[in-house]
DNA sequence: TTTT
DNA sequence: TTTT
């Protein structure tokens, strides 16, 4: 085998993640994260920026977490390899999505800010919020798939104190 | 603004390396280049890979040493930056392309492979040496567009002696 | 020639940078990161933490920005590369030092919680305000160092209106 | 907690691999590997070249796998983290040595390449060849130490042929 | 489409 | 100490 696919991009949640069950039970997790460049225009002599939007997937007790504790306008840094999905829109043509496969994922707000986040979201929307129907047993079809590598980064943490119970 | 947009490729090309000419007499080159994973699967105990395929676009300079020393199958380090490109298909339809721009880039084979490559490039095809060609159908004011860094990798090297005169 | 030598750090300031002047006038910051890896212990079942601290070195106008922006506690995102330095002990004898040449930052504090931590400096203490005062004892002929290569991150923004005159 | 702590770098061994065996039977692995910067220098126009040495570890199965496929001048793929260890030189003075700890390894040289070394190798030097005697029963005491997370890429490989009983 |  |  070889090579190396590595993608790390640090940026803002364009919006709540999108929480899905997968038939096995398992959660999977897409958020949508903005970076932008900005540059001046030589000729104008002008500020300008572009703003590129990515789309992220994670799988299980990643995407839960993402779910439980990601909201719009989050700061994340993620680390994940890229993925390009074929696919047939409704003219059956053939259609290519890229995305990001999320292996690393690190909150880079403030406790502060993320209570205030959470907050919000609990009173303002519900789309974002962990969706508790997940399956309690585990990984039955699953297993012909890719297993991403379990990082050390997302092992669960002991639980010291009832308010410090966050796996981050 | 903000954020980190950053993609580190280590593989094979698929192909021989694109090369065209914008209106303002600028290279760029496309590569394609190819990463896999493999895992055992846990159900058939079989072995399993899945190969991913990255296309990745320079300019200017960066161009040139692409179309010059890389070849189908060289191994290329590549560091770069993901942007989603819209365009329209032919029957108008808005389509979505995510490449890499590759803002590093360092040749892995060794200097016997490179030779052995392009001797046999130069001989038996030349879809991948330098195309010095104008394009006649370009990007018009490239100017304001987003300038990539300088990097100090892709500074032009002293010419010590004449064999030695490639760019890395 | 060839080699790739990158790191990427997400952590927080140990202390305010400190900030320097080289003989040719041009800023020097050192600031200490910290990152912490945690897991649990399988024979104790323990939950343990290790922390890691970072010394990086900015120069030229990032340093500035260091000194002006950054602070204790601030969160930063760098990606620089490893150097080695040897230097000689009051013994005489050759001593070793790693850090991190910074070459791109990005603050990763909220504007509210930049605001705050500025605010906090200004008042109760002095040592992280960017120093004027030129180092009496320096390195010589600064110009035959390697020029960090310029970065599109690092360039001066537009300015739109008073308030948001700040480089990130 | 927090924090990235990400090192990448690519370059070539400047001696064969140093493999110890730990008290529990595990091996540890030592490689050198240098990468180079090269600038004009601005003030002479000459070229200038400057090499880093980084000093990796690898543990465990990744250890073997080092010591028995890499050797001086081989090229690789390192992904690690930094750790800064403290010691006592043989007057009792603390001193520090910053090394890289591997997590991810991909040997970038052809297959062709790798059977030349190896060849070279096995008949000139055995510093650098795997040792043996490393215990085939694992992991007693070694559980209080951090465990590096099980990455994809140094998973056993299925077994096609005899000949290709290789772990990359 | 590459490599192993 | 490697590579180019």
């Amino acid at each position: 085998m070889a090579g190396v696919n590595k993608v790390i991009i640090v940026g803002n949640l364009g919006n709540d993640p999108e929480i899905r069950t997968m038939q096995n039970g398992e959660a999977v997790a897409n958020i949508s994260v903005a970076t932008s460049e900005s540059w001046t225009d030589k000729n104008t002599n002008e500020r300008r920026e572009i703003t590129e939007w990515h789309r992220i997937v994670f799988y299980r007790r990643q995407a839960e977490i993402v779910g439980e504790y990601l909201r719009k306008g989050s700061k994340v840094y993620v680390e994940g390899r890229l993925r390009t999905r074929k696919w047939q829109d409704q003219s059956g043509q053939d259609r290519y999505t890229t995305e990001i496969i999320g292996d690393v994922m690190q909150m880079l707000d403030s406790r502060a800010e993320r209570t205030a986040n959470n907050y919000q979201a609990n009173n303002y929307s519900n789309t974002g919020s962990y969706n508790t129907q997940v399956n309690p047993n585990p990984t039955p079809s699953y297993n012909n798939q890719p297993k991403p590598a379990p990082k050390m980064e997302q092992s669960e943490p002991a639980i010291f104190d009832v308010d410090d119970d966050i796996p981050f």
